[in-house]
DNA sequence: GCATTTCTTGAAAGCGTTTTCATTATCTTA
DNA sequence: TAAGATAATGAAAACGCTTTCAAGAAATGC
């Protein structure tokens, strides 16, 4: 029937009382099994669905969960990492029957003034936050207000719940496999190192290569910030060092490290190696395809909303603490031949 | 004070009756000026925030805004196109005191049983929805429902309200500027033909040459889907009909097509001059960079959503029809000299 | 200066659920 | 089979706001 069919309406139907239909709705188990097919009956035949904002009333809570993305604008755009992210998380909203409220900055003087006026909202059962600054402020004031909240990244105080991927053995593998394939003189491209996942990232190279014996060389790290430019800039500076090969912290900036590599008259893989991190969809694209590091960003987005979720049923504690895994994903811009050195990868 | 602060315990503080706080929080006119006043101290001191879910219900409106992004989860990550739309509805909901509810769809199965679902709930004053599928049924179940609804993107049924760019006079102008610039035989690589869009796109191109007394040649006509790759497989049939110029569609086909020409030992623009649209930010960094028509994505999702809100406040009567400008990015995709049958550009 | 209109305010009835509490009906168990 | 425990149900009170209605106060018109 029509969409505006109310509880009382269906426990007229039913004969029962309207208490009777709330509990069958809501399983609670002390309902006769014949009064509850009767009520199921009414609820079928009406099209009954519970009003979203009586319920929230009546049991104080929202059943929106909020995603706030600490970014000024044109830097969400630019990065696909954020779709990822924000696709999982309305998955695992729709299908938790979450709705899901998406807060983006576009300064970071809004930031702080904002979180706490979403906050004093009281809209909010729980939030979910991608800051990968080490210093966020977000993330105090979230702690502060008590709030439950999961982070999308890892953080060094205690008591924040987390998920994440393995950034630093993500860049292990990637390195290992390079020096696998035979591959010496590996330079790498780090993330800007306020951000806790360029640096994991950057000590996951440095531990692949103290693992095989390299000694790491101030030289050949050069320091990006996630962007193509920044890449492309970076390698440019590296290249007089003439590595055999590079580890890219990002394919964004892998794409960069490619047009430099271009532009000074060399090709990848022949005469430059280039791994490249996150597996997005560009990185099929470029010339060659980029062998690269996937991490699961649109699960780790689904896994926030079920761990927040979890902390809603059962309490922020004991802080959850969750790594995904990453994946070789190996393409050809690591196929240039290196006879000497080869080694069997591990 | 703390965020439980009721709307009756301020009514206290400030010896009213409840009635009156309500009149004063919703800026009703007919308020003394000293009770107002003793109100909004007592609002000031507690730090009072009126309940969304108690508002909602006596109201009979939700304040939640949904988009409906109906395309494959794959294509919703590959293409930024969606980060701007959300980025822009997200910022007008905040603006405008809304919440945002995401839906996506991961499958075509999935859509028609979600959305009737999504409106069965009650949960949604209105509704946002891009849909440039010629034949999108989701439109007309929202019809059906009688929701509120905006579409991004434009449609044949005179009863939907919509937001779009103006597709077909963006690439008008994409086409006479190189006509203006000497190019002849001009050709296109458009989107998809269901794609209202991608129609009209063609049809801009189409006028343009009539006007100049062009003929259009169905061999200059080469159709894609938008993605890089059907870009670069119709470059390569485009390439044989030896064009001086393309208008691509879209950027992100604008790539595949630079790789054609890349590979067909050709450069851009000396051999052949291509321009673009969207004007996406990887379209700055394509070697060369891509000149191209921007569209307002951002601004259009911005748009919508206010013109949502004027629907929700005066009725969708008379339909809002809303189209966006579009403009012209000059790079350096269509630098390459020809110096015959140069004009002067209108 | 009295009748009428207009303003300002408060009381109280919703809005559609959930939940507590009390009541009755149904089992156990001795 | 009586007493106590347990299960199934309903009445009614929240939840926190908006809004209608009525009443009293102030302003207006003649």
């Amino acid at each position: 029937m029509n969409g505006r069919v109310t509880l009382k309406q269906v426990s007229e139907i039913a004969q029962v009382s309207p208490s009777t239909v709330s509990r069958v709705i809501n399983q609670y188990p002390n309902v006769s099994d014949d009064v509850r097919e009767r009520v199921l009956q009414a609820v079928r035949e009406t099209g009954y669905q519970p009003n979203p904002a009586a319920r929230s009333l009546a049991r104080g809570k929202s059943q929106v969960l909020g995603l706030i993305i600490p970014k000024s604008a044109a830097s969400v755009c630019a990065d696909p990492f954020f779709s990822y992210v924000i696709q999982g998380v309305a998955a695992a909203c729709m299908r938790y029957d979450y709705v899901l409220s998406l807060v983006l900055f576009h300064t970071i003087e809004d930031e702080s003034r904002t979180v706490s006026h979403i906050l004093s909202q009281q809209l909010l059962d729980g939030v979910i936050i991608t800051a990968t600054q080490r210093d966020n402020q977000s993330v105090y004031q979230l702690l502060e207000s008590g709030i439950p909240f999961v982070l999308l990244g890892q953080h060094d105080n205690d008591q924040v719940s987390y998920v994440d991927s393995d950034n630093q053995s993500g860049a292990y593998t990637a390195v290992t496999y390079l020096l696998g394939l035979g591959y010496r003189r590996i330079a790498t491209i780090t993330g800007p190192l306020n951000n806790l996942a360029a640096v994991q990232r950057q000590q996951g190279y440095l531990q692949a290569l103290r693992d095989r014996d390299q000694l790491p060389e101030d030289a050949l790290i050069a320091v990006g910030d996630f962007t193509e430019i920044s890449g492309y800039t970076a390698m440019q500076r590296l290249l007089p060092q003439q590595p055999e090969a590079v580890f890219v912290a990002s394919d964004t900036m892998a794409q960069g490290a490619i047009r430099a590599v271009a532009e000074a008259g060399l090709r990848v893989p022949k005469d430059i190696a280039l791994i490249g991190y996150d597996d997005l969809p560009p990185a099929a694209q470029t010339i060659p395809p980029l062998t690269t590091i996937r991490q699961p960003i649109k699960r780790a987005g689904y896994t926030a909303v079920e761990t927040l979720l979890d902390i809603l049923a059962h309490g922020a504690e004991p802080p959850r603490r969750i790594i995904l895994p990453t994946e070789l994903v190996i393409r050809h811009s690591c196929d240039g031949v290196r006879p000497l050195n080869r080694e069997v990868m591990a």
